[in-house]
DNA sequence: CTGTTAGCGCCTTCAG
DNA sequence: CTGAAGGCGCTAACAG
């Protein structure tokens, strides 16, 4: 059996109750034998049950990172930065636990005593029962990166769709006029909306939105392999193509390379996210960087705070995007425009 | 505050321990009765308290997922693969805690009751004393993705020397003589096992192993990338590289398309892992395929069985590992051998 | 400053 | 089959 602070109390010759305050720093004590009881502590090797004290403060220590699916359309890349994000924050402090929503079988299992809070990474509408669940149970939570329509909730996100508008209107400022587009997950929020900041691009330079330039894809990169296929066989080919992100863009590159079709010199390819290995892929990737891992890392930041302070500041805080020009895309030559 | 198992015995007439007894499916009560008082706990929305349960049943409910880092070293894809992997078993019946073992403050805080298990993705030899304070503290552990030498620990891991040995011979078979290499990160076991399989595969084939032709690299991109770069920089030039990681040979292809040099007609290229996007890459990358995702997920799977029966079979699992032929290796013509 | 007492929500003897 | 009593390890009043 591990020591308890009633161990503790016998060999100090104290109650546990005192045991418990020299532990906790608590001001209602004696420094001296405050450090007799920690010296003791140390030499029995304690460890706080962890268990008890949750009963009891009514705290469980667990503070939860919830994707919308841990299966597909999550990228490595996005995963990664985001659970490095919440855990630079997070660290000793809480445990992360980290799930997808859709293998939560029921929701009932998670509670105000089993979170103290959590953050949703959340990418398509569907999260919305999960959302209402949180609410409802009355836990902290913070939905990153999904722009949530009602009020009262802390939600942190990127701008996806200036940041879309942003390469578009960069290739058309390169003379693209024929753009096609391939578009993220169906239902994901992020898809709509970097294909409104598409269309408006297009618009806001006088060009039309013509659907055969538009194919739908699932951020997977065979997606984006599979959705440049179908445009390369269409009768007039786009000259540039807007991928909802960099994986997909990574497919339809090499949907390219079959074909012999060179980027960017017969074909300007541009993603999003902005990758780790899109700097290194030939050509490298022109793209827009989207700061998850700080987005991530300031959702923890603010959940902890108030888990702490016990009150949420709600706010919709967008963190902006940057285009990152690289190679991918040309300059069309003049005789061609 | 939410309601308990006095709540529903006080409706149902009852005692609270026939109510817990209802809702653990005991055989000590009567069907009838242990349906009503579900209806009841339904009704009323009830919630289990974890933290009260943990305190008298001596579980946490959580599992653990510790990577030696979740700094540097680890590729998103490598991180990925493994969560999901063991996701994919834990599910909903314990929490899934992530964290790196570099940012454990203090280990005293991970204990018995803070971990129904653990799996540790080990890398490096630094991890030794979080694994001996597992043993001391009795936690039910297993060691993935590196060999542990010391006996009775359950140990699942991929033949790292054998799938290098492999891509090495390949080379060799095409023709290739000049084999360069690049190294993992400087203490991770996975790049020593890789490079022996390097030096064995040369070896054999009665070539010698240069050391200008080996580069340290740490499994980053940019060390892929800087690392050939000095190869390039070579009087004799190598023919094929081979690098640890698939990272690693992303950077690697990129210094060579930097230079006009191209693979795989003037230089080959193999990597190892087989990630997600290597066969999208441009060449199609030559690689080794090494299953992270089915060693966590069987990693998980007994780890669960050790929890669940109380005692641990020690063993050493090797999951073997595949060549998977793609377009960035390249014989090399008659006249230049 | 310290100790006594009570209780967090649940499960488990042990009697009936 | 059901209930009463006790306790898991810890913190929080309330007295002294």
């Amino acid at each position: 059996m591990s020591t308890t602070i009633k161990d503790i109390a016998k060999i100090a010759r104290v109650s546990h109750t005192t045991v418990s305050r020299a532990l906790n720093d608590s001001p209602l004590i004696n420094r001296e034998t405050k450090e007799r009881i920690k010296a003791i502590a140390q030499q029995l090797n304690y460890t706080p049950n962890f268990n008890a004290k949750s009963l009891v403060l009514d705290r469980s220590y667990n503070v939860g990172l919830f994707f919308s699916t841990l299966r597909s359309g999550t990228s490595s890349t996005f995963f990664y930065e985001a659970v490095k994000g919440v855990n630079r924050v997070v660290h000793d402090r809480y445990n992360l636990v980290v799930r997808g929503i859709d293998d939560a079988r029921d929701f009932q299992q998670i509670s105000r005593k089993s979170f103290d809070g959590i953050l949703i990474m959340s990418q398509s509408a569907e999260d919305q029962a999960f959302i209402r669940h949180l609410q409802d149970k009355e836990i902290p939570f913070v939905v990153l990166n999904r722009l949530i329509e009602q009020p009262g909730v802390l939600n942190i996100l990127a701008d996806d769709e200036s940041g879309a508008y942003a390469v578009v209107e960069h290739l058309i400022a390169c003379g693209h006029r024929k753009i096609a587009f391939i578009e993220g997950k169906k239902g994901f929020q992020s898809s709509l909306r970097r294909r409104s900041g598409y269309e408006r691009a297009l618009q806001a330079h006088g060009l039309t939105v013509c659907s055969d330039f538009c194919e739908q894809g699932d951020y997977d990169i065979e997606s984006g392999y599979h959705a440049m296929k179908r445009l390369l066989r269409l009768e007039v080919r786009p000259t540039a193509v807007f991928c909802s992100n960099d994986d997909m863009a990574v497919g339809a590159i090499k949907a390219c390379s079959e074909q012999s079709v060179r980027v960017p010199e017969e074909l300007s390819v541009a993603g999003f996210d902005d990758n780790h290995f899109s700097a290194y892929l030939t050509p490298a990737l022109t793209t827009v960087k989207r700061p998850i891992e700080t987005i991530s890392s300031e959702g923890a930041r603010r959940l902890l705070e108030a888990i702490e302070s016990k009150r949420m500041e709600p706010e919709t805080i967008y963190v902006s995007t940057e285009l990152v020009i690289r190679d991918s895309v040309q300059h069309l030559p003049q005789n061609v425009i």
